[in-house]
DNA sequence: CGTTAGCCCTGCTGGC
DNA sequence: TGCCAGCAGGGCTAAC
């Protein structure tokens, strides 16, 4: 079966090139099991992908995920919602420049935009914003030359290496072997509200930003 | 067109 | 201990 990603939709491919388009939001996992799928563990179980003996459950407690079967038709039309991809090599500083170029909404709120740069969460939003030492409501026009470069570089770093540390943890996500992430470990300024910045000392402070629990040094992020 | 607010949903947390 | 308001957030839609 080929498997694939675009932002932060899972596409599984089926039979005559349509696909299955899952989607985790905050609190879906998916699981590989034994068919039948035992009782316990049971609880928000939305879908059973079911393969010759074993199978994939798809739990989510807050109902936020969706799956649904996209024909091949309706693919290109689909997809176009969605905005470039920041692991991408073509994805640099002078095309994260033109994104930014001309809107004035804070930056967070354009990377957090999927059909903008897809992929990109609340948490890697923070992260890379601190990286690049860049305050999360500044209008999106004022980043450029350095700051974008800096943007770019950081988008890039905090989502390979929240990859290699297997995802952030906070919650409920665990991987399809039930494993946790270990990026939460390494977090600098999400979530670390009232505590003291890794790189200054200064105290981290929460805002919110399109509706978001935004985290940033201001000591730092300027 | 660009941007923002509200909604969906449930479990956990903090205050009393 | 129990109750309850508030919070968490990705993407869609409505509204400005």
């Amino acid at each position: 079966m080929n498997v694939s990603r675009r932002g932060k939709y899972l596409l599984l491919g089926l039979d005559k090139g349509d696909s299955l388009v899952l989607h985790l939001r905050m609190t879906g996992r998916l699981t590989a099991t034994r068919l039948p799928v035992p009782h316990t563990g049971r609880k928000h179980l939305r879908l059973v992908l079911a393969f010759d003996d074993e199978a994939l459950a798809f739990h989510d407690v807050r109902r936020f995920g969706t799956a649904t079967i996209l024909p091949e038709a309706e693919a290109s039309g689909y997809w176009k919602r969605l905005g470039v991809e920041p692991l991408e090599r073509t994805f640099n500083s002078r095309e994260l420049e033109k994104l930014l170029d001309d809107r004035k909404r804070p930056v967070k709120s354009l990377l957090l935009d999927q059909s903008l740069i897809a992929g990109i969460g609340n948490i890697y939003a923070d992260e890379a914003l601190f990286a690049a030492r860049i305050h999360p409501l500044r209008p999106a026009r004022e980043v450029a030359g350095n700051e974008a470069a800096r943007l770019a570089k950081a988008i890039k770093e905090t989502l390979r290496r929240a990859i290699r540390l297997q995802g952030s943890s906070i919650d409920t996500y665990r991987d399809s072997r039930g494993r946790a992430g270990r990026f939460q470990d390494t977090f600098r300024v999400h979530r670390r509200e009232d505590e003291p910045c890794p790189d200054c000392g200064g105290t981290v402070k929460k805002t919110r930003v399109g509706g978001r629990g935004t985290y940033f040094c201001p000591g730092c992020q300027k």
